[in-house]
DNA sequence: TATGAATGAGAATTCATTCAT
DNA sequence: TATGAATGAATTCTCATTCAT
C-alpha cells in the first residue's frame, strides 16, 4: 500500500500525500453531495480533482476508505466546532440550547458535506452489506446528549423526562435537517435553530420557567 | 386496436394483474428495506417474488414505475392509516398527539414500507436526475399539519409560534424514526411516540397547560 | 401447429385461418416500415393488429415465418401487377419501358410494403445467419429481364451489350428507389420512372454514337 | 482541471488512443458486415478485437459513436479516393464516367467497409429513432454530382436532362452495388463499372436519336 | 382459437478496481 | 507518484417464445 523503500518512517505520511488526500475527500463530498451516492463514482471524483482516476485508486485502496474519510473528518469537524460553544455555556438550559444551535449552525455553515453524509448514511454499505454509518455512531452522539441532559435533571434545572428518548428525539429532529435542506434549500437555519432550542426547553424545562426559556 | 364490441373497459386490471403487482412491489419493498435503494437490482426482487426477472418487467415497464407504485402505496396507506384516528379527537392538543402517535404506530406497524421509504426518499433518482420523492411530497404533509396548528391557535389552545416550522419540526422528529430502526431495531416505538408527544404539547401549549398535556 | 381432430381435409387453411394470417402480415408490414426490422417486435405487430401477442404465434410458430410470408406476397402482388403490363407491349424498348415503369408505378402504390422489404432485405437473417432475402430472389429477377433483353438483342432492336449486366444494372437501379423513398418521401416517382426508361433506352438501343460514347 | 504546467493542447488524443479507435473501428465494420447490423454487439466488436467489452465503451461512450466513426471515415476515405480521379479529367463525360468509376473502384477496393454502410444506412436508428444516414448524406452526394452534370449541359457537352433526377439515378445505380456484393460475392465490379459508365454516358451525351429514344 | 402471464437469453451501459508505463 | 487503458462483474431493459387457462 506504501511504498516499501521509504526512508522516513514508515507511517508518516509527507504533507503532499496529506493534501491529496484532503484534496480527493473534498472532491468526493461535492460529488456525492451533487450527484446522490449513487452516481457519485470514482471517474467524477476524478473529474472534479483534476486528476487521472488512477491517482484516486492510489491514495485509497478502495471507495469505501473514501467514505469513510469522509465520515471520520465531518464527525470531527462537527466536533471540533460544538465542544467549545456547549462548554461555553454553565446552565443545562444554557447547553442544551448551545447544543442545538451549534449543531444546526455547523450544518448552515457545511451543508454540502452534510448532504454528503446523509447520502452515504442512507446509501452506502460496507461489502458485508451493513450500513457504513451505524448504530454506533449514533448511540456515541446520543450518549453524549444524555449526559448533558441527565446532568441538568441532576441539578434540579430539568424536569424528570426519560433522557434516552429525549436525546434521541433531539438528534433526531437535528438529523432531519439536511435532508430538508437538499429539498428545501432557502430554509432559514438560524430561525429553525431558535424553534428547535425552544421547543426542546420548553420540553425538558420545569413547567413554571417554560415563557423565559424562548428569551434571552 | 381492438374488436369494436368489447363491452369491457380498457383499462381495468384483471384480479390476477392486480394481485401480481401488489406481490411485486411488497417484494420491491423486502428487497429495499434489506438491501438498500442501491442494491435491490430486479435481480433480487425477482428472486423474492419466485419469479423470473422478467416478470418484473412484464408488470412495470421500468424499474422506477415500481419505485413510484411503492411511494404511492405508502403515502395511501399512511393517510388512510391517520387520518380517522386524528378527525376522532375534537381538541387541537389532542389532534396533535394523535397526528404524532398515529404516525408512530403506522410507523411501528410498517417497518420494512418505511425503511423502503427512506431508501427511496435519499437514493432513488427519476431519470433527469431529481429526487423521486421531491420537495412536493413534504410541502403537503407540512401543510395539512400547518393547519391543524394553526386551527389550535385560533382556538387560543395553542401559544403564538411559527406553524409553518413548528410543523416542519414535528415531521422532521417523526421522520427521523424510521432510519432510527434501521439502526436500532428493537426500539420502543409506543414509548417514543409518548414522549414526541409530550414533548411537543408541551411545546405547543399554553404555558398552564404544559403538565396537563402530558396526562391522559 | 394444427388441431388434430380437424374434420376438413388436413391442409385446407380455413377462412378465417387465412384472414387472420392476411391481417397479422398487413400490421407486420406497417411495423416493420415504420419502426425498423430491429424495433418491429412480436408485441408491436400485435399491437397494430390490436389482438394479444399469442395470436401472432399462435398463426406463425416463429417470426421468420411472418417475414418470410411478406416476402413471398410481396414477390407475388409485384409479378402479378407488372406482368400484364409487359406483356400487353410487342416491341422489345416497349417491354424494357413497360418493365421499369410497371415496376415503379407497383412501387408507387405499395411504398409501405416495399420500405418493409428493404428493411427486411438488409435487417432479416434466418437462424443460421443467412440473408433472408438472399441470391436466388435476385438471380431470378435478373433472369427474367436478361431474357426480355436478349430477345430484344435477338431482334435486332438492341445494340449489343452484356445483357446480365444490363439487366443488373437496370433492376439495381430500381431497387435503390424504395430506401430513397423513405429518405425523400415527396419524391415525384411518375417523373424518375420516366427519366430512368429514357436512360435505359438510350443505352440498350442501337444508336449510332453508342460505340463511341464507350471510348476514352 | 489539468495541472497547470502542462504544454500540449487538452483535446489531442495520444497515439495509442487513435490506434485503438481505429482498431475498434475496424473491428465494427468486419463484425456488422459479417453479421448485419442487428447482430454486431458490443461483444462481437470486442471478441474480433481481442479485448474485454469494456474496452470498447472506455474509447467510445456508445455504441451510436462507433457507427458514426463509422459512416465519417468510410465517406472521408470515399471523397478522397475519387476526388482526385474525377478532377484529373477536363471533359463533362470524363468527369462523369470518372466518377462512376472510381466510386466503383473504391467499392471494390473497400467491400466490407461498404457492406458495412449499408447495413447501418437501414438498419442503424438514433437514439430519436431517426436514420443514422439520413437524407443530408445522399442529398450532399446528389448534389456535388448534380453541379458536375449541370457544367457539362452548360457545356453543350450533355443534352438537355432533369440534372437532379440523372444525379439521383446514378448514385442510385452505384448504391445498389454493395448489398449486391453481399449476395454475389464474385461480381467483376470493372466490367459493370466500365457497362455502368456506358450506360449513362450514352444517357447523358447529345446523341442524333436521344430525342426518338424519349418518344413513344 | 385467443389471451396474457411467464421465461430466459442477450443487449447496452456503468463502474470499481487492476496494472503497465 | 501519476496516468489512463483494460477488465469483468453487475444492472436495466428488450424480446421471441412457451404455456396454462
Amino acid at each position: 500500500m506504501r511504498t516499501k523503500h521509504e526512508p522516513t518512517p514508515e507511517d508518516v505520511p509527507s504533507f503532499a500525500e496529506t493534501a491529496r488526500r484532503a484534496q480527493i475527500v473534498d472532491c468526493a463530498i461535492d460529488a456525492i453531495a451533487e450527484l446522490g451516492y449513487a452516481k457519485a463514482s470514482v471517474d467524477q471524483i476524478a473529474k472534479r480533482a483534476g486528476v487521472s482516476k488512477g491517482v484516486i485508486t492510489y491514495h485509497f485502496p478502495s471507495k469505501d476508505e473514501i467514505v469513510h474519510a469522509i465520515v471520520a473528518r465531518v464527525f470531527a469537524m462537527g466536533r471540533a466546532y460544538m465542544e467549545p460553544r456547549i462548554m461555553a455555556e454553565t446552565s443545562a438550559p444554557g447547553r442544551l440550547r448551545a447544543y442545538i444551535e451549534s449543531n444546526l449552525a455547523f450544518i448552515d455553515s457545511h451543508r454540502k458535506p452534510l448532504i454528503a453524509m446523509v447520502e452515504i448514511a442512507v446509501g452506502a454499505r460496507n461489502a458485508d452489506g451493513s450500513l457504513v454509518i451505524g448504530p454506533q455512531s449514533l448511540a456515541q452522539r446520543v450518549a453524549t446528549l444524555e449526559e448533558l441532559l441527565r446532568a441538568g435533571q441532576k441539578a434540579g434545572e430539568f424536569r424528570r423526562f426519560n433522557a434516552r428518548v429525549m436525546a434521541l428525539t433531539i438528534i433526531q429532529a437535528i438529523d432531519g435537517v439536511p435532508p430538508l435542506l437538499a429539498r428545501v434549500p432557502n430554509l432559514d437555519l438560524k430561525l429553525h435553530a431558535k424553534e428547535l432550542a425552544t421547543i426542546f426547553t420548553l420540553a425538558a424545562c420545569r413547567v413554571a420557567t417554560g415563557g423565559e426559556a424562548n428569551g434571552r
